[in-house]
DNA sequence: CCTTGTTTAGGTAGAG
DNA sequence: CTCTACCTAAACAAGG
């Protein structure tokens, strides 16, 4: 049972993770990923919030460790087969192909993804898994001030350099490796302009160039009352040094790895880019850029006939509809019972105490069965998945606009608003709170000792 | 000289 | 068509 209120905590800030309750939602995941599950669904590709083809598409990880479990060829094939054809919903993460599979080494910061886009099929990426720390051709469908974000995550400290975000990205995206250094001056454009991004001089004394970054407390703290706004995914961008290479090949061409891959000590790896992507999508709906629109919403303010980038924050909220008003816009619940749903729902769903997962203690030993609790009674995992986000969904429904809270928006201010601790290496909230819903089921993954202190403190 | 940081300018693409 | 979000390029300055 105390998973629930472990997420319910986690929603409102003070996070109570356990390490072993979670583990039979693994299960149910592994068996909603083998099962015929089937969303048939006329959305497009944009509907992705709303839809549940994509936890189809979940490969899961393997809770007795070693290698992670990958989506078998078939399931691949037909997904993309679906894609193909334009008849296959498309998940939160449609075009985070990093979230589609799972690490092939835990802790292994490899972002593997199903292909499924036939920007990629153009090149040969037909049903193949793309990881992107290894495969340079692919740029990762997220935008820089995501990255800059993830890699700030990663590092776990309350401030990271310019070089440790080059670090990251090159560390965990191959494709920055082998592409222009042109990026990087978008990585300092983006940290310059974007308000969320305060700089943080560096001491007198600490040796080194240039200053450090964070994100702005501030811009937390005035988002509690905006809304975000929601963008579809960048389409999926093919090395341009790289093209005319693939374009010559029928098959993907493996390009050797030429830089190491190792994640700097001080970036604290265990965070691979999938991971913290998860952990964006978890929080602002499983859309990576919906992270970077709701931690960044951006705004550009039209002088004449010349932009200025303001990148402000405030003006973007204070412009936006109220949250209720957004909410009641959102037409999430009924498509959810058309056989889309939200994964945040489902989330929600277990914030809410809907859904029972434990039925021992909070450290009681892993169910090695696929039983799972809700309300009291065994269900079928997969049943608990699908029934929980509706049942959570229709209560969505009936809830007043005012108790109901955009959790969306929540976990992004309280992401904003606890950032990074102020300790260095100490594991903040956000890293806590926001470890999403794979994390959440990574036995694997496991919880650092520190973890388990920064739960203590926050209690 | 290189890195870092700021600023300006122009472009693409999706959504309304 | 406009707005918005995002990207790319480039010029420039400052500092190690």
């Amino acid at each position: 049972m105390l998973s629930i209120n472990i997420l319910e905590s986690w929603a409102k800030g003070s996070v109570v993770l356990e390490k072993e309750v979670l583990s039979p939602v693994t299960k149910a995941r592994e068996l909603i990923e083998s099962s015929s599950f089937n969303c048939s669904s006329s959305d497009n590709m944009d509907d992705s919030l709303t839809n549940l083809q994509w936890l189809q598409e979940f490969s899961i990880r393997n809770t007795s460790g070693g290698q992670y479990v990958i989506s078998n060829n078939q399931h691949q094939s037909n997904l993309y087969e679906q894609h193909l054809h334009g008849d296959a919903p498309a998940s939160p993460l449609e075009g985070d192909l990093a979230c589609i599979c799972m690490p092939l080494t835990p802790g292994k910061p490899t972002a593997t993804a199903l292909c499924s886009l036939p920007s990629m099929a153009e090149y040969g990426y037909c049903a193949e898994e793309i990881d992107y720390k290894t495969n340079p051709h692919i740029k990762p469908p997220y935008s820089y001030a995501t990255l800059i974000c993830l890699a700030m995550q990663a590092s776990k400290k309350s401030k990271i350099t310019l070089s440790d975000i080059y670090t990251w990205i090159t560390d965990n995206f191959c494709y920055f490796r082998h592409a222009e250094p042109t990026w990087q001056n978008s990585i300092r454009h983006n940290l310059s302009l974007n308000k969320c991004f305060i700089k943080v001089p560096r001491q007198k004394d600490e040796p080194g160039k240039g200053g450090y970054w964070k994100i702005d407390p501030e811009y937390a703290q005035r988002l509690l009352n905006g809304a975000y706004k929601k963008r579809g995914m960048p389409p999926v961008q093919i090395n341009p040094t790289l093209k005319n290479q693939l374009r010559m090949s029928s098959q993907p061409e493996t390009v050797p790895e030429t830089v190491s891959t190792n994640i700097s000590d001080a970036l604290h790896s265990t965070h691979n880019s999938k991971e913290l992507l998860e952990e964006f999508e978890n929080i602002n709906g499983h859309d990576p850029n919906l992270a970077e629109t709701t931690l960044f919403d951006t705004r550009s303010a039209v002088k004449g006939s010349k932009r200025k980038y303001t990148y402000d924050l405030w003006n973007s909220v204070a412009k936006s509809p109220s949250r209720s008003e957004s909410t009641l816009e959102e037409p999430k619940v009924l498509e959810s019972l058309e056989g889309n749903f939200d994964w945040e729902a489902l989330l929600n769903s277990v914030m809410n105490g809907d859904f029972s997962l434990d039925e021992g203690g909070p450290l009681s030993p892993i169910p090695q069965d696929e039983d799972l609790m809700a309300h009291g009674i065994h269900v079928n995992p997969l049943e608990a998945f699908v029934s929980s986000a509706e049942s959570s969904l229709l209560m969505e429904t009936q809830r007043d606009s005012d108790v109901n809270v955009d959790k969306e928006t929540f976990f992004a201010t309280d992401f904003l608003q606890n950032p990074w601790s102020e300790e260095e290496n100490r594991p903040d909230l956000l890293c806590i709170s926001n470890a999403d819903v794979n994390q959440l089921f990574d036995v694997e993954h496991s919880f650092s000792d520190d973890f388990d202190s920064t739960i203590l403190t926050l209690l």
